[in-house]
DNA sequence: CCGCATCCTGAACGATACTG
DNA sequence: CAGTATCGTTCAGGATGCGG
């Protein structure tokens, strides 16, 4: 009996449950900037303005608050070294390095599939303008 | 020459320019509703109510917007049947279905992880808590 | 049943200024 | 350099009521 149930569900979780704390997971990862950074960070390790010039667009504030949740949710190592100036280091640790191939996937099916998406979104808008228009 | 430039990138896309259209994309697929949603319709078409239930959590206003924005990118199919009461039922289009693998991906890592980042996140909440007593 | 319109609150975000 | 702190704004999202 207890067979049955660990074929059908290999973990006790599901994310479609809201109560489910896989859904604070699923909120992290499945995220814009959380899938820029860790892409980023999974070339190497990066300083927090390198970090910042790699990921275009995000602020200051964005990526500090982002790279805090990833580092607490353990993808992400923060090493701080005592200089003047501050040095901070931020890589991926080997949790946030088995998100590697998801967050690839996801960027590069991003950039294969744009002008599939803008072709939809053309047909959309100029059936949404003019909806009428078909049936005369 | 403009070989060498197709073997460099085979895009003339880049995810990480806040300016390129491929970024819109980012933001409608690494969203967590988006992926909850798309997740579910990779198992076969179903209806607005039957989507809400499925997804538990979801407003109906949400779950609308979401809807649109799929169904604008190309991703998912509105089909209405003009009964009484009426019938909508929302399928992937095949640009949708090529994005059911990483759509499994996400939820899988998510469901398969969630306890080494409770871990974490244990580990982080205690340090940050008391840094000092690691000194004495 | 589906989903649009409206109102409203709170969280997210940008900009700016300041500190170790 | 790498943040924290504060302020002001924007906007996602919840609640409710109505309409096709």
């Amino acid at each position: 009996m207890s067979d049955s149930i660990l074929l059908e569900t290999r973990y006790p979780w599901n994310v479609f449950n809201s109560q489910c704390p896989t859904r604070q997971v699923l909120d992290r990862i499945a995220d814009k900037w959380s899938v820029l950074i860790l892409r980023r960070l999974s070339d190497g390790t990066l300083r927090f303005a390198q970090l910042r010039r790699a990921v275009d667009g995000i602020s200051q504030k964005v990526l500090t608050n982002t790279l805090r949740g990833l580092e607490r949710d353990g993808l992400v190592t923060r090493r701080i070294y005592a200089s003047v100036p501050p040095r901070v280091e931020y890589s991926l640790t080997d949790l946030g390095r088995s998100l590697g191939g998801l967050v690839e996937g996801i960027c590069c099916w991003a950039e294969a599939n744009i002008e599939r998406v803008e072709a939809a979104r053309t047909v959309y808008d100029l059936a949404s303008a003019a909806p009428e228009g078909e049936i005369h």
